[in-house]
DNA sequence: AAAATGACGGTGT
DNA sequence: TACACCGCCATTT
């Protein structure tokens, strides 16, 4: 199992309703600060209904990236259709933040 | 092998 | 909240 497959493997872990951060992201997948690499991945996957890219953000809770349709806009709005609570432009890590603990 | 790239993260202004 | 910097990383060129 590679770092790539790791982190979409985690990816679709995340359920409906919840968000992870990249850097969370990065640590399950074995490489702490590997928040970028993860950013990387979620750029060049298939996008949108395929992996559930759009439940992945930065670690202060805002949005950033997107490469489906729509950007960033249409990302939130998927995000509080399925449920994540946001405050203000962010997505509110208090209570939609998907603590997950190891699933290997 | 070396440099460039980007959907990061933390800190400071 | 916005922007600039710097450190980090896997993947591509």
């Amino acid at each position: 199992m590679n770092f790539k497959d790791k982190v979409y493997k985690i990816c679709w872990s995340i359920p409906r309703g919840k968000v992870a951060t990249y850097g969370q992201i990065a640590k399950l997948a074995g490489k702490p600060k590997a928040a970028r690499a993860v950013g990387y991945f979620m750029r060049i996957n298939p996008d949108a209904p395929d992996t559930p890219c759009h439940r992945v953000v930065a670690s202060d809770g805002s949005l950033t990236g997107y490469s489906g349709a729509g950007g960033i806009k249409k990302k939130r709005q998927m995000l509080i259709k399925e449920g994540v609570k946001f405050k203000g432009v962010k997505v509110a890590l208090n209570n939609s933040q998907y603590i997950q603990k190891n699933i290997w």
